[in-house]
DNA sequence: CTGCATCCTATCCGATACTG
DNA sequence: CAGTATCGGATAGGATGCAG
């Protein structure tokens, strides 16, 4: 009696493989990968590790040195996070006018191969991901995802 | 914020050795960087990734693997952006009900090692982290950056 | 099951003004 | 020069409802 509308069996489950990869069974803290995920996730911290990679800068400099042109509200909080996070190191002197120094801590040059490694990925691949997008977009032309 | 991918000149040559950490001399388009982490940036993109890395993935399976519990709008953003960016390729079957397949491209697969040492990163120190915060945290009791 | 559209909220971030 | 405080726009992201 059933209407003659072919159903398809759903094929066979993807076997778990192997790699657990990161092996991630707390949802509460979320593995702490978000702890740094977070710090690179918005839009500044990446450029002032870069810019300290190579060596220690002072508010001003970095601010000019960082491409974009950040606020200078935003350089206050992303340097104030890093030195929470242990990342940057702050040294004030009391000097007319104020001068303050910044440099990256030793945990912060740990990352700055990390943050390097994924600059020069990005670089690299750049003009593959701008050639699937062009692509993507011809053939979505009325995509509410850009 | 990524502009429209408009890749302009860009003379980065970028065949840097390890001495200039990201040589960056393109204010305009932000050498690029960009591109990366602004996927990288959003809330979801790495674990995504991270999920895919170990093999194909359906939809709602991708969902429930997922720590934090992404909403099904976000995971939805999340795959159609990774696939644009040529990152993930999407198979949809037409059954029914219907199922669709995610998987990463050789693309994605390259960027996989790269958000694996993020993320082993993370965890090797994460205790680092929380110590300083702490410290820091202590040091300034009533500061406007958490 | 997969996915789009809508509404709504939290947050990011820039602009601006003011202090030491 | 370095930093803080406030306002307001833009946007990421959750909840919900509906469609294929």
């Amino acid at each position: 009696m059933s209407a003659g509308h072919t159903v398809v069996t759903t094929p066979a489950r993807s076997a778990v493989i192997d790699e657990p990869v990161i092996t991630c069974d707390t949802p509460q803290d979320e593995c702490g990968v978000r702890d740094v995920l977070d710090r690179l996730g918005d839009r500044w911290s990446v450029y002032v590790i870069v810019e300290l990679a190579s060596g220690v800068k002072r508010f001003k400099q970095l601010q000019r040195a960082i491409p974009g042109a950040i606020s200078q509200r935003m350089l206050t909080l992303t340097v104030r996070r890093l030195e929470r996070d242990g990342l940057v190191k702050r040294t004030v002197y009391a000097t007319v006018p104020p001068q303050v120094e910044y440099e990256l801590t030793e945990l912060g040059h740990s990352l700055t191969h990390l943050v390097k490694a994924l600059a020069d990925w990005s670089i690299a691949h750049r003009p593959a991901i701008a050639a699937a997008r062009e692509e993507w977009d011809a053939e979505n032309p009325d995509s509410s995802v850009r």
